[in-house]
DNA sequence: GAAACGATTATCT
DNA sequence: GATAATCGTTTCA
């Protein structure tokens, strides 16, 4: 139980300095430890998406679009958080990639609870027959889940409250990969990786 | 300063 | 399947 928050495991800059696609797929089965709030909240990543850097239209961080306050996080070092608020009301947790001024980031779609589902639960008011599954089935439901909010925008993800942990690595025969999901730029773009029929993946 | 839209989700039919 | 909720960010005047 210790181990899994042990930070000796966590993946740190060296993982997420890679190419936005490479990062995305080396997260399918990796952990956030979230101990925000107090309360421990563990998620196994089972859906993400990669946004590329300037030349990638679909990016928050777009070069038709550059630098602004929204996005700043995603043109830090590798391995930060960039949090944005998406429909003026859920927060979606995206891990920054590539390299220090060239924005990249790969969104979390989904996370499967480890540990903490009962604070999960409270989080999302989330009615008893839910399964645990759809706890953290989609974007918003997992930063909720999770308790990520704003202000977690451009934390370091190797310390506490938020870090990644190297978790349950995902083999190729598991993957399946296909275009982002509510992008109208860049749609065909197969930058969506997920778990191959893993019940907490989003739009199954 | 005003308007349109969005890397979504809940709820109703 | 369709639509409302809800507001920050971007874009355009």
């Amino acid at each position: 139980m210790t181990a899994r928050r042990d930070p000796a495991g966590a993946l740190g800059p060296a993982f997420c300095r890679r190419p936005a696609e490479d990062v995305a797929r080396g997260l399918l089965g990796a952990w956030l430890v979230s101990t925000i709030g107090g309360e421990t909240a563990i998620g196994r990543i089972v859906e993400c998406e990669a946004y590329l850097g300037p030349h990638d239209p679909a990016s928050h961080a777009a070069e038709r679009i550059g630098r602004t306050a929204r996005n700043a996080a995603m043109f830090g070092p590798a391995g930060r958080a960039y949090v944005y608020r998406i429909y003026g009301l859920h927060w979606c947790l995206n891990v920054v990639t590539g390299t220090v001024d060239v924005p990249a980031a790969v969104l979390i779609r989904a996370i499967a609870p480890v540990e903490g589902m009962a604070v999960m639960r409270t989080r999302r008011s989330a009615r008893p027959e839910l399964p645990d599954s759809a706890l953290g089935r989609g974007p918003g439901h997992a930063a909720c889940a999770l308790g990520i909010t704003g202000a977690l925008d451009g934390h370091a993800l190797q310390r506490p409250p938020l870090l990644l942990a190297r978790g349950q690595p995902v083999p190729d025969t598991d993957v399946d990969r296909g275009p982002r999901v509510g992008v109208t730029r860049a749609k065909d773009w197969p930058l969506r990786f997920w778990v191959r029929a893993h019940p907490a993946v989003s739009r199954r």
